[in-house]
Parts: structure tokens; C-alpha cells; sequence
DNA sequence: CCTAATGATGTAGACAATCTACACGCCAAG
DNA sequence: CTTGGCGTGTAGATTGTCTACATCATTAGG
């Protein structure tokens, strides 16, 4: 008997990418570092499965945000490193803004106190 | 020519449920004016389309975290008036904290600065 | 030498939440 | 009597995630 879909959604929809380009900031990384990363730097908290990373990175690429090369990993095996693109650091800055914004969105309407709604 | 579909996700997937339940604390409202409270509590940032709003409701309600009841509004006009179950006050406090855990888990991400990932 | 664990990439199909777009009914104002 | 705002609702498109599986390489252990 398998196992019932129960589609936890671990991540939101729509963070991916924003957690992808961030990971290349600071340099080309391959696809299993990026979900390696991602999982350490938010404490354990976000997993990437493969099945969302590999399209997600294909969707990237297909938008010209990274570009990638095949090179030999530290473990000395094929890996396909990504790189940001400007377009892709531009495109960063605005899925940041948007997350900052969404944020403080959510914020606002968490925090609303019991307040007369004007008049 | 009808505008072509870019499927903007406005909301976060998953948010959208937080968000009811969090406008219905102060005490019962209709789906039209909870649109409206998480409108302008977010700062015109967030929107919800109807199309989203009552199938979430329709869901939140099928799940016993909000009960429903006809009353007329202040316009006179028939309304569905919504209400927290005790359920439903325990799954917002639960997707309160989850919320939060993601933020900070984002964040994690985001300030992640060039760190060395340990030896 | 063979095997198992890990590194690494990938695809197929299930699923759910959102979006766009429409429809309907009621009330009040001009 | 028509228009616009209030209020609820559904159908279908789209997309991003998830589960589950497949493949191949390298390395360590028996």
C-alpha cells in the first residue's frame, strides 16, 4: 500500500526561485549544493525535494536568469554548475522587494488590532 | 482579445486561509468584507479575487475551523456572516507560528552571508 | 570483485491553490 | 428603469509543488 498523498507544501509557491537565485549569489553552485544550502541556511526548516528543484532550475535557465556548464564536483563527479545572469541578480532584487513586501503585507494583517475601520 | 493569462499569484499559496481566519478574530464577518479588511489592513498590497475567496471559504468551512450563518448586512442587502470555530482558532494559531517559522527560515536564506558552511 | 551508500541529475503524473472570467440577485440613486 | 456597488457563487486554465521512480558515477567495505 503506498503512501497517501497528503501534498504537504513545504515551500511556498513562488519562494523557490527567489531561494535559488539567492543561493548563487555568492558563486556557481550545482543543484543538489543549492537544495544542500538552502536546507542548512534555514535551519533544517525548508526542503527542497527533487522534483521541485530540477524543473525549477530548467524554468530558470529557460528565463535566462542562470546559465549553466557541466564541471566536475568536489567529489569528483559530473555536475551541472549555475550561475546568475544579470538579468538574473535584476530579477533577484525584484523577487526580494516582493518578498519584503509581501511580508510586511501579511504583517500588517496579523498585527490589525481591533481597529474601527474608519467611519 | 481576451488579455492573455500571466497567472500573477498575488497571494502566497497557502496564505490565503491564515489570512481569513486571522480577519475573523474581532468577530463574524461576509466574504465580501473580509476581502475588503485584508485589502486595506495589507496596505492595498494584498488582493483577494472572488474567485479565491469563496472556495477558500467553502474549504475553511468544510474543514469546521469557521461556521456560517445568513444575516442581513449593513447594506440591507443578504450576506453569509462567517465565525471562528474553537477549531478554527487552534489552525490559526498553528498557521501563525508556521507562517512565522517560514519567515524566519526565508530570512535565514536571504542574510545568509558568505559564510563558510562549517569545515 | 561485488555491493551498498551517497552524490548528482532527471522525468512522469498527482494534486491543490490560485487566477481569470463569467453569472446571478438585490438594493439604492439618478 | 438603468446603472453601479454589494454580495455570493461556479467553471476552467494555469502553475508550482509533491511523491515516486529511474539512471549513472564514485567511493568505501566485506
Amino acid at each position: 500500500m503506498k503512501k497517501r498523498y497528503q501534498s504537504r507544501i513545504e515551500l511556498l509557491q513562488g519562494t523557490l526561485d527567489l531561494l535559488i537565485l539567492q543561493s548563487l549569489i555568492w558563486g556557481p553552485q550545482h543543484g543538489y549544493a543549492i537544495s544542500r544550502n538552502i536546507r542548512s541556511q534555514s535551519g533544517q526548516i525548508l526542503h527542497v525535494d527533487t522534483g521541485s528543484l530540477y524543473p525549477a532550475l530548467h524554468r530558470l535557465e529557460k528565463q535566462k536568469w542562470i546559465a549553466s556548464d557541466w564541471k566536475i564536483s568536489e567529489n569528483n563527479q559530473r555536475a551541472k554548475y549555475y550561475r546568475l545572469t544579470s538579468a538574473g541578480r535584476k530579477q533577484l532584487a525584484t523577487e526580494r522587494s516582493r518578498w519584503d513586501q509581501i511580508c510586511a503585507a501579511v504583517a500588517g494583517v496579523l498585527a490589525a488590532s481591533k481597529r474601527r475601520t474608519a467611519s
